[in-house]
DNA sequence: CGCCTTTGACCTGCGC
DNA sequence: GCGCAGGTCAAAGGCG
């Protein structure tokens, strides 16, 4: 089904459960025009401008390429989004597995998409390499929106009683989480288990959720001093398995090449080690770059008042090296097929996870191991 | 040594 | 104005 959950929504309130909830409610599907695009056609310039005006946060998967949208879209009927459960949502009954199917099958196709014809374009981009990533994303969050809506802008009011602080944009990402009480390690204040994204974090907060027995952490970008990037995780309530991660404001810097910037910041003390990561794929640049967040799933992008922001993440900085790109080129290859090889070639390995749930989600959802599920723990 | 997490205090938005 | 709840700060301690 769809782990990933897009929204996209005017305020932000309390619980992610309102949002969910919210965004079961239907209560404006971003029509085509913002998430079910039509076909862009191969006009590169054209989907590229597409997936600018798309560049919501400067998350990795944010940048997706409409074409994708399409045959994803075709999915209908993923994820129950009718229901305006959160469950629902989260979890779509048994039925909707079809949508599970038809994600997995989906993704060879991405594979083949995944390179767009201009290449040279994609380049331009500050994540080619979550380029994938980003289309999974999006594509979920169009078959979401297909079928359940799960995409949409929801006004004001999506959540009366519900405090809301001012407007701002958000995206919520809700992901499939190994289940705070099998894997958490049960610890209640810092069993999250959080799949690291490509970009640095740096947990600032933590705060009990009312309504909800998980905490919230908050993150930001510690990739860029000046990035105002931020980032909550937040365990579902009522689907303890699903994770979900609401994005704040984008980044105002490329994708980090490399992290070496952030020394200690990606703390390989990543939970599961063994099978997560062929050596060989994990290429000594990129040392996270396995840490691939997306899988498909549930996406909910929560806009506010604006959602525009004034600066491009994808334009390079002035200072930015020449060879930037270049780099970027690099990585554009890695990581597809690190991501691939993981996300296809987990058959095997995938047994060596200790749990039956991760056996599980990784069947829904191919991608899954591809996170890395990092113990929150201290 | 630098960066990260943890954690309680503080700040701020919002409803009453 | 008050209280609640969410969000952020910053000190303290840990890790590689
Ligand atoms: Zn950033």
């Amino acid at each position: 089904m769809c782990d990933y959950y897009f929204q996209r929504m005017d305020e932000d309130h309390g619980d992610l459960a309102d949002v969910v909830r919210a965004g079961g409610r239907s209560t404006g599907l971003l029509s085509n025009a913002d998430v079910v695009k039509p076909l862009l056609g191969d006009d590169p310039a054209s989907w590229q401008q597409q997936q600018q005006l798309n560049r919501d946060f400067g998350d990795p998967f944010t940048y997706v390429s409409d074409p994708l949208l399409n045959p994803f879209a075709a999915y209908a009927g993923i994820g129950g989004g009718d229901g305006r459960d959160q469950q629902q949502l989260l979890a779509p009954p048994p039925e909707k597995a079809s949508c599970i199917i038809g994600g997995t099958s989906l993704l060879p196709q991405l594979h083949t998409i995944s390179p767009p014809p201009s290449s040279s374009r994609l380049l331009m981009r500050p994540t080619p390499a979550v380029a994938s990533g980003e289309m999974m994303m999006k594509v979920a969050a169009s078959a979401a929106a297909a079928c359940s809506g799960g995409v949409q802008i929801s006004p004001h009011g999506a959540s009366p009683g519900i405090k809301r602080r001012k407007s701002q944009v958000k995206k919520v990402v809700c992901i499939p989480a190994a289940p705070a009480a099998v894997t958490g390690s049960n610890r209640p204040s810092a069993g999250e288990v959080v799949p690291s994204d490509l970009w640095a974090w740096r947990k600032y907060g933590q705060k009990p959720i009312k309504g909800s027995p998980y905490p919230r952490g908050y993150y930001r970008c510690s990739s860029s001093k000046g990035c105002s990037a931020r980032k909550q995780v937040e365990r579902s309530r009522t689907e303890p398995n699903m994770l979900v991660i609401t994005y704040t404001s984008e980044h105002n810097h490329p994708w980090p090449t490399q992290r070496n910037a952030l020394a200690g910041s990606i703390r390989s003390h990543l939970s599961k080690p063994s099978s997560q990561r062929p050596p060989s794929t994990a290429g000594p640049t990129i040392p996270d770059i396995e840490q691939w967040p997306m899988s498909p799933g549930l996406v909910k992008e929560e806009a506010t008042d604006d959602d525009q922001f004034d600066y491009k993440p994808m334009v390079p900085d002035p200072d930015q090296p020449d060879d930037f790109f270049s780099d970027l080129a690099e990585l554009e290859s890695d990581p597809m097929n690190l991501i691939f090889s993981k996300g296809f070639g987990e058959d095997d390995k995938q047994k060596e996870e200790e749990e039956e749930v991760m056996a599980a989600k990784a069947m829904a959802d191919p991608l899954f191991d591809m996170f890395d599920w990092d113990t929150g723990s201290s």
